[in-house]
DNA sequence: GGTGAATCCCCACAATTACCCACAACGAAA
DNA sequence: TTTCGTTGTGGGTAATTGTGGGGATTCACC
């Protein structure tokens, strides 16, 4: 469970603290800090364990493969797939296809979830956050 | 397995650099650098390590060779099929007609799939990518 | 056979990346 | 407060990678 937003900065190199909590959870709940990077929908990044990317991937191929849907997810989220793991620092590098595709320049923002994380670029992320606010109280959720 | 997206130019000749990444899995995952380059339908070409190409094709032989599609299919992928090995550069030459197919100008992307990968005109990838990613944003897959 | 174009086989070099080491800021413990 | 370990950040150096180009060789075509 990768819990919380936290905020760094990209170096002039392209290269990446990962929070320190994040980088427990790599270390105690999935032994070791290998980590696939990879495309998202809305404009950032998403980042699995090498693990549950496994998971992901498996599950990716037990759907019906030839639905247009499907080709996109695998032209979009698995083609663009980089394992990579973290430097002495703890920090990765993003390759220019990732960085470009998420417009990171320097403030970027991680974002926890369950089994992966997003990273973002901090302006694109407060701009989404701003519509999905607006979203939300328009919308009428029953829970 | 070829992870990632790479983008490389190509220079006058026709040469491209094959990145790093994917040499490495040929030479470790396949134990020689042959691969096999052909047309692929979305107008990009398909590369594929020797021995998956041989697998690939037998696999193709034991469809009913009688139907239009796998005529089409004939004539498109398995007769353009050209069999080459990297430069000394870790670079393939690509013949004038695999260029025009794909478009190939100067910059292009390569694009990573499990057993083969794609070389696509870099414009040509990022139409297909916003297309993509807009239908992505609006379906409702499920995994 | 001669000619031009395409291809192959080298060498060279700039840009990028991997692998180090260093250090300021911060918080926890003493 | 002082000490100490952690965390995020910066930077140097060597190796790797991507790119350009020269010249020999092959090939297709007249």
């Amino acid at each position: 469970m990768f819990e919380g937003e936290h905020q760094v900065n990209m170096d002039e190199k392209g290269r990446i603290s990962i929070p320190a909590a994040y980088r427990d959870v790599l270390r105690n709940l999935y032994t070791h800090e290998t980590i696939v990077i990879t495309r998202d929908f809305d404009g950032c990044l998403r980042v699995y364990p090498q693990d549950e990317w496994y998971r992901h991937v498996q599950k990716f191929h037990t759907q019906p493969q030839n639905s247009p849907e499907i080709r996109a997810y695998e032209r979009v989220v698995i083609s663009a797939a980089v394992t990579t793991q973290p430097d002495k620092q703890g920090r990765i590098l993003i390759n220019h296809t990732l960085r470009k595709h998420a417009g990171l320049i320097k403030h970027v923002t991680f974002a926890g979830g369950s089994g992966r994380f997003q990273i973002w670029d901090v302006e694109r992320r407060d701009v989404k956050l701003m519509e999905d606010v607006i979203a939300l109280q328009q919308a009428r959720l029953d829970f």
